[in-house]
DNA sequence: GAAAATTTGTTTCAGATGAAACTTTATCGC
DNA sequence: GCGATAAAGTTTCATCTGAAACAAATTTTC
């Protein structure tokens, strides 16, 4: 057939598009089951407030730098837990637009109750990959990422 | 502070589900702007499309098959490339459930266009890797994609 | 020191997404 | 063969998401 001539190596190899959409999608639905059943919290919330729990206050736009989370999911995110009574924000004193977020108590327990359960979470996803295994994937997907970025920062500038 | 204490290994490595999800997004996004740009499909259509061009004649539940997708994804992707003109379909003579897809002429060509534009697509965001580690990477998620989908079917059993 | 440009964070809007209900057809158990 | 169960795809609904517009504060430029 004429259609699979033309697929060239396309044919064997499957994009690393897809494998990465497939991977991604699976771990972020399990791990969103596990936080939102067990805690209550969506993925960006989690991601908020263990940005918090290392950091202890923090900018929207710090959180945004070290973790690559986009403005809109961090406000959305920090909105839901500023409702929920798990963190506080105050205009910061050298910048009016910036607000600094911090934990209430309850959002200090709660990250403390999280926190394990997302090491054991993390150790059961990993559990399919060895030691050296898990820190070649990190590695690899942190160069990436890196490399994407550029290229959109290029195709934009 | 005692809420960084209290990170333990946790502080220092990131979560393999937040790397991923960045990777994920970043690469995602640059593609689905390629594909929307100069072809005007989206990434889900360009998987579907790309399927019919391996196998050329295929039921929704063989793509589910051969690319994890979900069901309502491939349902989407085929209502808009059918109004577009670019697959038809016919119900099976097999499984009168079944609707097997292909292309029109049209459709073919887009295909063909499009596969090179693909490649060279992949290329150049595998280009910050080597072949080795563009390998590795994608051994190593589909491992994680695998195991996932094991812990999830197990979390539903 | 005022106008222009930038940065911070929020909101709005339109499209994407996924779970669950639904329709139709096929298969299983008896 | 017939009722129950399951499978293929679609549709609905409620939510998520991201781009762009927005408001407020700051910095830059002249």
């Amino acid at each position: 057939m004429s259609a699979s001539r033309i697929a060239g190596s396309f044919e064997n190899e499957e994009f690393l598009l897809f494998r990465l959409a497939n991977a991604a999608r699976r771990v972020s639905t399990l791990c969103a089951g596990v936080y939102e059943n067990e805690f209550g919290l969506s993925v960006p919330e989690w991601r908020l407030l263990a940005q918090i729990g290392r950091f202890g206050t923090i900018s929207a736009t710090e959180v945004r730098e070290r973790t690559s989370m986009e403005r809109v999911a961090i406000s959305r995110a920090a909105a839901r837990c500023l409702a929920s009574g798990l963190i506080v924000e105050r205009t910061s004193r050298l910048d009016k637009r910036s607000k600094v977020l911090s934990f209430t108590a309850k959002g200090r327990a709660l990250y403390r109750s999280v926190v394990p359960r997302s090491e054991a979470l993390a150790s059961e996803i990993e559990a399919g990959l060895s030691r050296t295994e898990v820190r070649q994937l990190k590695k690899l997907l942190g160069k990436l990422d890196d490399h994407a970025r550029d290229m959109a920062a290029r195709a934009i500038a």
